[in-house]
RNA sequence: GCGAGAGUGGCGGAAUUGGUAGACGCGCUGGACUUAGGAUCCAGUUCCCUUACGGAGUGGGGGUUCGAGUCCCCCCUUUCGCACCA
């Protein structure tokens, strides 16, 4: 039999995985210290998961990075924090639990109970002693004792206003759910409702929100990006045009103050609060509310559609420009936004494209008030399009001549010295709307009494508790508002009759502040010890998937900011470093579904070849952040490297322990032992130069060739080809921990490996070589020279 | 439309700062050992021409430089995000 079948036969993974979890397990390796040394700690954070089925690609990969990293630092001589939870509430648990007609509670808890052991079984180094579970009330009572702080400080508030409603979920969205005008969960096309309902002031914090994202030099530039334009700021002023006869304040705002003196209409939203009060002559106002019917009975998409025409309604009133007292049409046009700005916009067909297309539609005048450039002027009958860059202005009276930033400060000093208007900052972002009319979510504590109207319910009285009902169907309000029992209340301030607040909230609230209780999860007394808190924030690294850039990721942000205010915090971000991974597609590039049918389950991989070749396969088929294309030959190359190459290397083994903290001198070695040498620390920079970076891939191509490399039998000195060795399999360790643990084993150690300690490299064996330096002439090698590397 | 990435062998991907492009792995080709091998080992493998020498080459075109996958400009393709934000 040659070597290599004995060495399949040997490495029997099933039962050395066994054998090491069960020790690792009554090691309590994986266990973060309660209160660790703030300058050692490393809080390595994954996202938590939705137990919506058991575990799949996704899940693994995410996971399998953070443990190689917790690990690694774990090795190093950190504590590390490296928890995990179920984000156990919300939408698609409850849709999946109605489809197969289980109560979502039944249903959620037993996905968990599936998805842990899975996650136990792949070795991933989490300290199950902190798990979370978002759906139990040991948690959701400081959910909703959040809510009852954000209440007290104004940053929760209940309002009437238009909302984007799921007709297939029967629910309201947040923006953040909304995606290409349809359901992010189901795909139906969203309208919008008019409705009561809590939001989150998160506006509040949209400049800090921008502002900071600077003091994350750890981020992806593109997650950034996404943010900073989400929230959309924008600089601008606010007019007040007037109503013709009445005198009524219309407030616009502009970003183009320039353009001013060219507005020849003024647009109105159908939604518009302000339209209601305008008291239109009855033929106007029978139009327009046929318009405005037939606009808000578009779905979002076929108004958002830029291609689609705009079109509009006359209102019978005018307005008048307060720069030139010239009297505009106002028009009610759905191109126009209720809820940014002040829902009204002047219209300058000459510069905003969009106006443009109106007025030309509508025969509405266009006026030139920008050239390109004091040589070039423009025509409004000859124009095709809007012109929308910055240049000087003309006919615009005294500002004539003025051009881009100039123009601008002085029409807006002008507007504020007349009285009429004041610089504005606008953002796209807007109040994080949180009431759901589901009842698979976080009760809302709060109890309307007729007597002292919203109520916060007590601390002592929290949780409130989610009744297990037998009928959580949607049916278009909570279904908890049919529950008498859950509904009656007294008021905690009168005493009085009063009720409950029927909706549950957006699952996105639970998951703001997860990353918190893992720091003290069996606080009783308190959402987290803030000293605790303290000790271990920032998260270090948070890996999971970039669809969370303008959702979550912002939530999170929002809320340890909120904390901090309110001095339960010290630290104001979050996360100092994160990162994104990328997807797990089939070989074909296509996304894994179920209705497809080319889902590759990591439990059946798992089981048929181990988890630390499956691991080791996923880490080696692609760079973290890139997306990987999954087909079972991802397996080979690793296999035959863990079983074929680095499990026989043990049999080099001559039995010295060498002081694994000390460096060889590199001069006093010559021939293959030098070189070894200097090959085994080159490997030890790479290794962890690809751990740094999180591209495992570039770490075991550095250990594949140093196992290459290796011939035990050209080496005299026997503590340094130990040396190799041992440190060859601790490099191994945070990526393949079984195998590398059975080899430390096996090597005579008792200790785990992972308590061995992380290799150093020794920087005279790799500053001591020389490289070669291409010298070259006109693109031609006309020789080459040797040179000390780092020179 | 706007914004941010990405384009390197048959394939996944190396090459943080400009310095011998293609590491490592897959696949493929040839050989060894074998009754056999889809096992293992050895050798080869960017392309073109070739006995050899040589030439071309990192999406395309231009530029900076002794030297460019890497920096600058234009274009093409592609992925992702936002999408009437006045």
């Amino acid at each position: 039999m040659s070597d290599a079948a004995k060495s399949r036969q040997r490495y029997d993974f099933k039962t050395i995985e066994h054998k090491w979890q069960e020790r690792w397990e009554k090691e309590q390796l994986y266990k973060g210290v309660h209160s660790p040394d703030p300058s050692k700690k490393f809080y390595m954070l994954v996202m938590f998961a939705y137990p919506s089925g058991d575990i799949h690609m996704g899940h693994f990969r995410n996971y399998i990075i953070g443990d190689a990293v917790a690990r690694w630092q774990m090795m190093q001589g950190k504590q590390v924090l490296h928890p995990f939870g179920w984000d156990a509430f919300g939408l698609p648990a409850e849709r999946a639990a109605i489809q197969r007609n289980i109560h979502p509670e039944t249903w959620t808890l037993e996905n968990i109970k599936v998805s842990r052991a899975t996650l136990q079984q792949s070795a991933i180094s989490f300290d199950w002693s902190r798990e979370v579970v978002s759906c139990l009330p040991d948690y959701y009572k400081w959910t909703q004792w959040m809510f009852v702080q954000m209440f007290k400080h104004g940053i929760a508030y209940r309002k009437r206003g238009f909302v984007n409603w799921c007709p297939e979920d029967k629910t309201v969205l947040a923006n953040e759910q909304v995606k290409e005008g349809k359901c992010e969960r189901c795909g139906t096309l969203v309208v919008k409702k008019e409705q009561i309902q809590w939001y989150f002031k998160i506006t509040d914090y949209a400049d800090r929100l921008i502002d900071d994202l600077d003091k994350l030099p750890g981020w992806p530039e593109n997650v950034k990006t996404m943010q900073r334009e989400w929230i959309g700021r924008s600089h601008g002023l606010e007019v007040d045009f007037t109503i013709e006869g009445s005198g009524e304040k219309l407030p616009i705002f502009t970003t183009r103050p320039d353009t001013i003196f060219g507005v020849t209409f003024m647009a109105i939203a159908p939604e518009a609060e302000i339209l209601g009060t305008l008291k239109l002559e009855p033929e106007y106002a029978r139009k327009v509310e046929e318009y405005k019917k037939r606009a808000t009975g578009r779905s979002e998409i076929e108004r958002s559609d830029v291609t689609t025409e705009k079109d509009g309604v006359f209102t019978g009133k005018y307005a008048i420009n307060p720069f030139n007292g010239e009297k505009v049409q106002l028009w009610v046009a759905d191109y126009v936004l209720a809820e940014y700005g002040t829902g009204v916009v002047m219209a300058v067909p000459a510069h905003d494209t969009r106006d443009f297309a109106f007025a030309k539609k509508y025969g509405i005048p266009i006026k030139v008030v920008i050239h390109p450039d004091a040589n070039t002027s423009l025509d409004a009958n000859t124009m095709t399009d809007a012109f929308v860059e910055y240049g000087p202005m003309v006919n615009s009276g005294q500002f004539n001549g003025l051009a881009g930033e100039k123009a601008i400060d002085a029409v807006s000093d002008f507007a504020a010295s007349q009285g009429f208007g004041k610089r504005k900052v606008n953002f796209k972002l807007k109040d994080w709307s949180i009431s759901r009319q589901r009842y698979w979510g976080c009760p809302i504590p709060i109890i309307h009494c007729p007597k002292c109207g919203q109520v916060p319910v007590p601390d002592n009285d929290l949780p409130v508790i989610l009744p297990r009902v037998k009928d959580y169907m949607p049916k278009g309000r909570s279904p908890l508002a049919d529950v008498p029992e859950y509904m009656e209340v007294t008021c905690p301030s009168c005493g009085g009759k009063a009720e409950r607040d029927p909706d549950t909230m957006d699952t996105f609230v639970c998951s703001s502040w997860y990353f918190l209780r893992y720091c003290d999860p069996q606080n009783e007394r308190e959402p987290f010890s803030r000293e605790i808190a303290d000790r271990w924030m920032p998260v270090d690294l948070y890996v999971g998937g970039v669809t969370h850039a303008t959702g979550h990721l912002i939530y999170f942000r929002f809320f340890t900011k909120f904390l901090k205010d309110i001095g339960w915090l010290s630290c104001d971000e979050p996360a100092t470093r994160l990162f994104n991974h990328g997807m797990v597609m089939d070989a074909h590039g296509e996304v894994m579904s179920k209705s497809k049918g080319n889902v590759v389950s990591p439990i059946s991989l798992m089981a048929e070849r181990g988890v630390d070749v499956t691991r080791l396969a996923m880490y080696f088929t692609a760079p973290s952040d890139k997306e990987v294309l999954w087909s079972s030959e991802s397996l080979i190359g690793v296999e035959k490297f863990l079983i074929n190459k680095l499990y026989p290397i043990v049999n080099g083994f001559r039995g010295t322990h060498p002081d694994l903290k000390q460096h060889f001198n590199v001069a006093g070695l010559d021939g293959y032992e030098r070189s070894i040498y200097v090959k085994l620390n080159q490997t030890i920079k790479r290794v962890a130069e690809g751990f740094e970076r999180l591209q495992f891939n570039t770490s075991i191509a550095a250990l594949m060739e140093l196992v290459r490399d290796f011939e035990p039998e050209k080496i005299q000195n026997e503590d340094l080809n130990d040396y190799i060795l041992l440190k060859t399999i601790q490099m191994v360790a945070p990526l393949a921990p079984h195998l590398a643990e059975e080899l430390w084993e096996m090597a005579g150690f008792c200790e785990s490996v992972f308590r061995s300690g992380w290799p150093v490299h020794d920087p005279a064996a790799i500053i001591g070589e020389t490289i070669e330096i291409a010298v070259q002439v006109n693109g031609k090698l006309r020789d080459s020279i040797n040179v000390p590397a780092g020179s």
